[in-house]
DNA sequence: CGTATGTCAGTTCTACTGACATAG
DNA sequence: CCTATGTCAGTACAACTGACATAC
């Protein structure tokens, strides 16, 4: 498990700094798009994005005007985040990126024993992750 | 894949931790069982862990007594790693303990899906790592 | 000479902890 | 008062890079 894990990580970390992003800020955008307009503390929560991470990746993402960051006029301690166009295009950058790499670390099989590994891993990550929604196939899965 | 690989790579850490080890340890010690004396680089080339962390590695291995770092008088650049009885002891111990936390990880999947998975999963690993001989089913597969 | 071995310092990425100010 | 939100500093782990001395 360690060394697979570790090549798709490798894979994956890879293909995401050719597109000047990380892990963090695909799994944001992501999640923003699904979910819409979210304090800090729900994205978090939904992303499984340590809050203290989330601090910076929002940071980030929002240099490059990716996200706004608006105060919440019902609640002045929250954040409202939003993602932009320029970041839903961003996104299906990375998306695409993402859908490539797949192919390459799964090259070894075939459509079908594709989608027996994809079922089996979302099995296994279900029983961990309690009531968590289902995600896009390749990054969550 | 990310999530599942979290979730698994956070049992296994967190597994390894529960008997004051890391990944790099266990590592280390199954492929010195597997060689017998070997030299850092060859280990390095074989288990996949970067010659400088190795040597870190080694250094705390030798410090507990589970490995014995002598110098090669037939090649005064190398040093000879070696397991000691305490080494294959605690090697027991940690895979003892990793069996635990697999049963814990695949616990939602019948012994048929595991070996499906841990199938499909070594033909995806044997894709990406030219000629690496087989290896222990639940830290390499 | 060029190459292999071991060592060391430093960086990246993800994940986490603890502390803190502020607001509810 | 207690809790939630956001922020910040610091840690751990795995993986990697670049530099270096030494030996082949």
């Amino acid at each position: 498990m360690t060394q697979t894990a570790q090549q798709a990580h490798r894979l994956v970390s890879d293909g995401l700094a050719a597109v000047g992003a990380r892990g963090y800020h695909y799994r944001a955008l992501a999640w923003l798009d699904e979910l819409g307009p979210t304090s800090q503390a729900d994205l978090g929560r939904r992303s499984g994005i340590h809050l203290s991470d989330l601090v910076a990746t929002i940071n980030e993402l929002a240099d490059q005007q990716l996200v706004e960051r608006t105060p919440d006029p019902a609640d002045r301690r929250r954040n409202i985040i939003t993602i932009t166009p320029a970041g839903r295009r961003q996104l299906r950058r990375l998306e695409k990126q993402l859908t490539r790499v797949q192919d390459e670390l799964l090259a070894a099989l075939t459509p079908d024993e594709r989608d027996q590994l994809t079922l089996l891993l979302r099995r296994v990550l279900d029983h961990h992750t309690d009531a968590r929604p289902s995600t896009p196939l390749l990054p969550n899965a």
